[in-house]
DNA sequence: ATTCTCCAAATTGGATCCAATTTGACATAT
DNA sequence: ATATGTCAAATTGGATCCAATTTGGAGAAT
């Protein structure tokens, strides 16, 4: 079942400062939800007339799309929503592995118990909310957890990072029994968290997103004959 | 002693598809060697003269080479060299640790000896040749015994990185010893490569990147007073 | 029937134009 | 002398216009 939220048009053409910035933002969504699909083509007519503003600032975005890999950029042929693709959610897996182990370990001395708590929070609304939000929700708890550690260019890597991971886990996250086994993850994550104690910490957190790559793997490989990933 | 590059421009006024591309490749360039300094405002205007074009280009370039944060965006206020600052200095180092040993050891199992001689050969020209051009041999070394692990996207992010790193390595590579402990480094590491040698290979690689880290730091933090690294 | 050519429509890329905001200088008031 | 207000110049942001490229289809040739 491929995600079929309709777009919703906002009316930027009031606003002064920044529609560059607003659009960046609002196409992102839209692809990483999935309003837009992977593969489609991102004409720029159609965008500017859509958020009621001309095709300058669209044409702005889209190249930061492209520069985040959310988009692809063709030279004289346009705009595309940029495909799934197995090894590239292999890779991102893999970098996140690499990114929030550090983060969490950079976060460790510095986290107060109060943060944690907040962390503990989000995972009470993770497990009693509406699995749609599942991907915010999970992406606030890691979060949380790594913020301490002040790193504002490692953080934004690793919503970059999760921005991407979120395209894939779109498609698979209500068929799987992934939830429960994720919950157990960030309990014992916390746990040690509470203890300080970062061997286990980061232990639980590398395989808890390996984990996750894994499963999202599984699904998608039955996935691709069925409905397309976009076209290369 | 500041690097004081002039400013060349290229007339890109004649090429057809893609002026914004070569614009962000230049721009890059020069903010990277310093010939653009940071917190050096960029004006529109002055760009696009430089180069012959008209603003459009311009700034779509500059809004991606803000992405990279190669450059500062201000709504209505315009773009600026993004600052350099010790802060940003040891995230990007930590950040090429934990990506570049990621990378190395995804590489080890698919790299040939070839590959290996390859390096080596680079390493010759980086121990002959002029330390102005450190930097991108520098890069090249350690890209070439990374590009075997074939993860496009981790490839890209690390180049990032030494995009970033390399501004600040601009500042002070004369005046180090610092190249003859890369040197062996750079030996020790293709040692490790060659034997298969996992364990080995990402600790030389650590460290030598930390250690870089370590330098340029200490040298940055006397330069600090002399000369600014453009405002905050 | 298939392929090739050519031309019009669609679409992107770049330049120019206009509006809105910021900057800075000068004048004025305290 | 300093502070404040005002207005022109500079600069950015957005819209429109024009050129260049790509796309797709009709028609001709094999």
């Amino acid at each position: 079942m491929t995600p079929t939220t309709s777009l919703q048009s906002i009316d930027l053409s009031t606003r002064s400062g920044d529609q560059t910035r607003v659009l960046i933002t609002e196409l992102r969504k839209e692809i990483i939800s999935g309003a837009l699909r992977p593969g489609e083509p991102l004409r720029q007519d159609v965008i500017a007339e859509r958020y009621k503003v001309s095709r300058m600032p669209v044409r702005e975005a889209l190249r930061v799309l492209e520069a985040e890999g959310l988009a692809l950029l063709v030279p004289n042929k346009g705009a595309s929503v940029a495909p799934l693709d197995l090894l590239e959610l292999q890779e991102i897996y893999e970098m996140r592995v690499s990114a929030e182990t550090l983060a969490l370990r950079l976060s460790l001395p510095e986290i107060s118990n109060a943060q944690i708590d907040r962390a503990a929070r989000i995972q009470d609304d993770i497990e009693s909310a509406d699995l749609r939000d599942f991907g915010a929700l999970n992406k606030a708890f890691h979060r949380t957890l790594y913020e301490p550690c002040g790193r504002p260019r490692l953080l934004a890597h690793i919503d970059g990072l999760n921005d991407v991971a979120d395209r894939y886990l779109r498609f698979t996250i209500k068929a799987l029994d992934y939830a429960e086994r994720s919950n157990s993850d960030h309990r014992a994550l916390l746990e040690a968290c509470r203890k300080r104690d970062e061997v286990e910490a980061l232990s639980i957190l590398s395989s808890h997103i390996i984990d996750a790559g894994e499963v999202l793997k599984n699904y998608l490989t039955d996935f691709l004959g069925n409905e397309g990933l976009g076209e290369g």
